[in-house]
DNA sequence: AGCACGCCGACT
DNA sequence: GTCGGCGTGCTC
């Protein structure tokens, strides 16, 4: 017996429940219920509408007449694709990231129609055995303090009867501190194995898709039964059916990026954030949800036990491990017979071109030991701004306010934010000087740089670029790898996750592009970067080398991330947040409000700041002021941050100014709420 | 978020 | 006289 009513919530910022009335059965198959998704008639127009049933009811609630309520056009699942537990989780992400619950949920679950199959990837290969490996002393303690920490009982399921954030008390966490290669992975599988063998479930969180494969393929191997994947890379129709093969308890293990954190599996008792610090586990859209918050607040409902690992871990679980929220577990030592490699700062300063002496000797060394290198700049294209020294112009996007980069390749100046591009001027286009050109450099004219220096060695370039293309990234990560290349050459990419036996050498062409960004986390993130990226240097041999290459010689963040010094960056970096008060001493929330209409973006921020005061009690507020990048893609950028010693008090200040915003807003102006930002560009 | 409704100015 | 921009508020 089916209901005659039901609750649906759809996705929207308005958070509010519809009621609609059950359609006629037309199959027990596709009959309504609480879990699926079904296509409505909603909104002024009417218009056929996705929506999600959260609640059966015996008559519409009171207020909304009988001759008001529409019916259900069509069920789309045949069973159920979320319970009350998802709602529950949808909840909380509405009412702390404040969104709508049907946003949430809508981030939270797959949107494919109909169930397709996903070929599964070929192996990547893998240094990780099959066979379990003998744990280190170190490991071993780890693993037992893991496997003691008894998970606490799970907590009834959240009545949520107020959207007020219920805060759970925090679940057991523990953090494998390490560096690259200190068998940080292996700790993992074990933690992972052993709640298999308690009959309970494991998500096991990975920065990026490719990571994904490899750590999924491991984990096959390992325990032989598959692990679930679920990333974006499948197709809607895949990811459903990974979904409810998950959902059905098939699978016990899901491995996959941020999003996987809302994996349907049943009896969560533990999951594994692999690189805590990486700065993807954060959304970059509605719901701007992080992965580490939600898996805290995950694990703690569900008695589960929360276990991450980094060599670079962030500012915040840096903190939380210092303040004894989180266990820390060391892994000091390298294994595999590496050791850490010597890391060396060089001035790029009186250098002619982009590679110091020193550089280019170590790559030559690196060559006739028949050995590898990476190296390692994060900027792509061939060269960066256009200036004009006589009057002073630069070339600029028309749509952002950025500088141009130089695509040689291509024979185009293109913006890296909204790809516009046109050609390079011959001349300054002001004065017409043609003393002006452009300046700095990109991943392109190292790669020119690297070839003319080096026309014997096989070089490669992986960029966004590149990636694209032929076969792409995987191919041309294996090409290195089966060493039939000398050199990679890349940005971020080839910095993350992955390890390569026959690298000695690996070179930050210039370790400073990030640093004098106006951003309160980039220090953090420069040192992490370069840290990591020396983390991919002689992990099997103990000849690794790292040239760092730096126009600020002496900066305190390049000297110790050169020193692999984890704890002098964070004494120091942590005495700069608290003194001028930033996150983890404070918790913000940021409002940023985008035009294509400088003045409506304008008013809508200043008319923010003043529906903000009063201010809550130790708050404050930055701004409002212009974003760093002003403008994008043709919209002006205006941006205000609320900033407060705890969240409570400034999830209630921005609920109330949300609330009297909207009514009143301009519908030319975009408004993007982010609480706890990662980056405030 | 859409989108219809209803209000004001400048056009055939 | 009406076409259409733009603010307002609703959507079971």
């Amino acid at each position: 017996m089916s209901a005659a009513y039901f609750d649906l919530i759809f996705d929207i910022p308005a958070d509010q429940m519809f009621t609609y009335r059950a359609g006629k059965q037309a199959g027990k198959k596709t009959e309504a219920a609480v879990g699926k998704r079904v296509m409505v008639p909603f909104g002024r127009g009417g218009r056929d509408t996705l929506g999600y049933i959260v609640a059966e009811r015996e008559s519409p609630p009171a207020g909304v007449a009988e001759s008001a309520v529409k019916t259900i056009r069509r069920v789309v699942d045949k069973e159920p694709v979320f319970d009350n537990r998802d709602i529950g989780i949808a909840r909380w992400m509405a009412a702390y990231y404040l969104c709508g619950t049907g946003q949430a949920l809508a981030a939270m679950i797959p949107s494919g129609r109909r169930m397709t199959s996903y070929p599964a990837l070929p192996a990547d290969s893998e240094d990780l055995a099959a066979v379990p490996l003998d744990l280190s002393g170190e490991q071993r303690a780890a693993l037992d303090a893991i496997c003691a920490g008894v998970p606490a009982p799970p907590r009834r399921a959240e009545k949520a009867a107020s959207g007020a954030v219920q805060s759970a008390g925090p679940p057991p966490m523990f953090y494998l501190y390490g560096v690259t290669g200190s068998g940080k992975t292996e700790v993992f599988l074990r933690a992972a194995e052993s709640t298999l063998k308690a009959d309970k479930s494991v998500i096991y969180l990975v920065p990026e898709i490719s990571l994904t494969h490899q750590t999924a393929d491991v984990i096959g191997r390992r325990f032989g039964g598959a692990a679930a994947t679920l990333h974006s890379g499948m197709t809607p129709g895949a990811r459903l059916a990974e979904w409810v093969r998950i959902r059905r308890g098939e699978v016990r293990i899901v491995v996959g990026p941020r999003s996987a954190i809302f994996a349907p599996v049943r009896n969560l008792g533990l999951v594994i954030i692999d690189e805590e610090h990486d700065g993807s586990y954060k959304s970059g859209s509605t719901p701007r949800y992080h992965a580490r918050q939600t898996a805290v607040r995950r694990c703690a409902v569900e008695g589960a036990l929360l276990v991450m690992g980094s060599a670079t871990p962030s500012a915040e679980a840096w903190k939380l491990m210092a303040d004894g929220a989180i266990r820390r577990l060391d892994l000091s030592r390298r294994l595999s017979g590496g050791a850490m490699p010597q890391i060396k700062a060089v001035n790029l300063a009186q250098t002619d071109g982009c590679l110091t002496r020193e550089l280019k000797e170590e790559i030559a060394a690196a060559a006739r030991a028949g050995r590898q290198s990476i190296l390692f700049l994060n900027r792509r294209g061939f060269a960066y701004f256009y200036h004009c020294p006589s009057c002073g112009y630069e070339q600029t996007c028309r749509h952002c306010s950025v500088s141009l980069t130089w695509h040689k390749s291509r024979g185009r100046a293109l913006c890296h934010y909204c790809g516009y591009s046109e050609p390079p001027p011959e001349a300054c286009p002001r004065c017409g000087s043609l003393q002006a050109g452009y300046r700095g450099f990109g991943t392109e004219m190292i790669e020119e740089e690297v070839r003319r220096t080096f026309p014997e060695l096989r070089v490669v370039r992986a960029d966004a670029d590149t990636a694209g293309k032929k076969g792409g990234l995987a191919k041309t990560l294996d090409m290195f790898r089966s060493g039939e290349v000398d050199i990679l050459l890349g940005t971020q990419m080839v910095a993350k996750g992955l390890n390569f036996p026959g690298v000695r050498l690996v070179g930050v062409i210039l370790a400073d592009t990030g640093l004098q960004l106006p951003d309160f986390r980039a220090a953090e993130r420069t040192f992490s970067l370069i840290v990591q990226v020396a983390g991919r240097a002689g992990r099997y041999f103990p000849d690794g080398k790292v040239i760092v290459q730096t126009l600020r010689m002496g900066d305190p963040v390049i000297t110790r991330s050169c020193a692999l010094d984890v704890e002098g960056f964070f004494a120091s970096e942590l005495a700069q947040r608290r003194q001028l008060n930033f996150p983890p001493y404070t918790r913000l929330i940021r409002f940023t409000v985008r035009s294509k209409d400088s003045r409506r973006a304008d008013e809508a921020i200043n008319r923010l700041a003043s529906l903000a005061l009063p201010l809550p009690p130790g708050a404050d507020m930055l701004g409002p002021a212009e974003c760093p990048l002003n403008i994008i893609a043709g919209s002006h950028r205006r941006h205000l941050i609320l900033r407060g010693p705890q969240m409570g008090a400034l999830h209630a200040a921005a609920g109330t100014l949300l609330s009297r915003y909207d009514k009143g807003r301009d519908s030319r102006v975009r408004l993007e709420v982010d609480v706890d930002p990662v980056s405030v560009l």
